[in-house]
DNA sequence: CGTGTTTGACCCGCGC
DNA sequence: GCGCGGGTCAAACACG
């Protein structure tokens, strides 16, 4: 995919509240960082460098395409992210990114660094709507 | 043979 | 208490 293609902007839609997320938040004011992006691309896979191993995928409401888990494979990295699929725009696929990276990169990737950069720019979008 | 995907079952919180 | 929606597990399978 092309890196022009990457869409600024933050999702619209609501994301699904997470347990642990819920959790913290009623403990602490500890937030489980959780970076959501669009990236407009015919292929919803992807490769930003680190290893990624499916877990799950399922079919969301008010949207055709299912939403696939994904956790990165490196171990004690529990990062997660699941890419969703636009049943609007079949070319817009919802990426979000939960947790963060403690180890570095596994595999290199040209586009990995214009796609961090890219996403250094946004701040949380729904961080307010998770709270 | 090691690694990642597929896919149905399972679990858990919530609303009725 | 039960059903449902959403998230995860794990065994079987695919592929290099």
């Amino acid at each position: 995919m092309d890196i022009n293609d990457v869409v600024v902007g933050s999702v619209s839609e609501r994301m699904q509240n997470d347990h642990r997320n819920l959790l913290s938040v009623k403990n602490k004011k500890i937030k489980k960082p959780r970076f959501a992006f669009q990236t407009k691309s015919q292929v919803d896979i992807l490769d930003d460098g680190y290893r990624w191993r499916k877990y799950g995928q399922k079919a969301v409401k008010n949207n055709n395409y299912p939403r696939s888990y994904y956790r990165c494979t490196h171990e004690g990295c529990n990062v997660k992210k699941q890419v969703q699929r636009l049943s609007k725009d079949e070319t817009v696929v919802v990426t979000t990114y939960e947790g963060m990276h403690t180890h570095p990169i596994q595999k290199p990737n040209d586009n990995f660094e214009q796609i961090l950069h890219q996403m250094h720019i946004f701040p949380n979008p729904p961080c307010h709507l998770i709270n």
